[in-house]
DNA sequence: ACAAGGAGGCACATTTTTGAAACTAGGGAA
DNA sequence: TTCCCTAGTTTCAAAAATGTGCCTCCTTGT
């Protein structure tokens, strides 16, 4: 099977891993939002509403990790903190979550309207 | 925190539930492979490879309810069959998907080297 | 008679993810 | 002195996702 110039399954078998990786609860919350700038650790976390902070730390890890995010220590100020920010590569991921996000947020009613039709038919 | 015409959070409240949807291990997957053509059950299956028949189940319950994807049964044919195909809200999703597997294919080679340096490092 | 293909269902086990709560450690303020 | 802020870590428990194996039902082919 051919889409575009990629094959299913080869390519997409690698790039199923990253999509998980990418598309998980967190992840893309906290990628839009450093998107806009660099942000310090509680700052994301009120943010994004209703993140623990071990979920929050796991995320960032997870994307320093993979090159997404790159953190830095200003141990210097008072008091000291950590900012986040896109790496390069982060950055380039910003456009294709966008245009996910503004699909989702165009059609996220008429989706929890087939849902809740699907239910009722279910009788 | 706004995003073009988007805020996070708020909007994004909402779509991080639908992400997590479609970013499951199989759902980009059949979508894609069903991008392309109305397909059977078994031909599904054998498309995405190490599926097991309960998750492929699963996956198109899933995104028949949400309204994605439509099951037609042919009855009469024989043997008799099963056909699933994207609706066009499903269709819809295509785009966004495929740009989103384009920045994966592009980048998961250098994604996976940051990785492992990642864990060369920690030492 | 028996296997094979088509489209699943069901119960159980395992694995993975996520959450909640407590704890650390250093400095500043009341 | 005790509380709060920074940025986490650690442990345990609960919940969700996924896999495995076995069963069904129908029909056609050998």
């Amino acid at each position: 099977m051919k889409l575009g110039n990629m094959s299913v399954p080869g390519d997409c078998e690698r790039i199923s891993p990253i999509l998980s990786r990418v598309g998980d609860k967190w992840t893309v919350l906290v990628i839009l939002i450093l998107s806009e700038e660099p942000k310090r650790y509680n700052q994301i976390r009120r943010e994004v509403e209703n993140i623990s902070q071990r979920m929050l730390t796991v995320t960032l890890r997870g994307l320093e990790r993979d090159g997404l995010v790159m953190r830095r220590v200003f141990a210097e100020k008072n008091p000291p903190w950590v900012e986040y920010s896109l790496t390069e590569l982060g950055h380039t991921l910003v456009e294709p979550l966008l245009a996910l996000c503004k699909w989702a947020s165009t059609n996220y009613l008429l989706i929890e309207e087939n849902a809740r039709n699907a239910e009722a038919t279910c009788n």
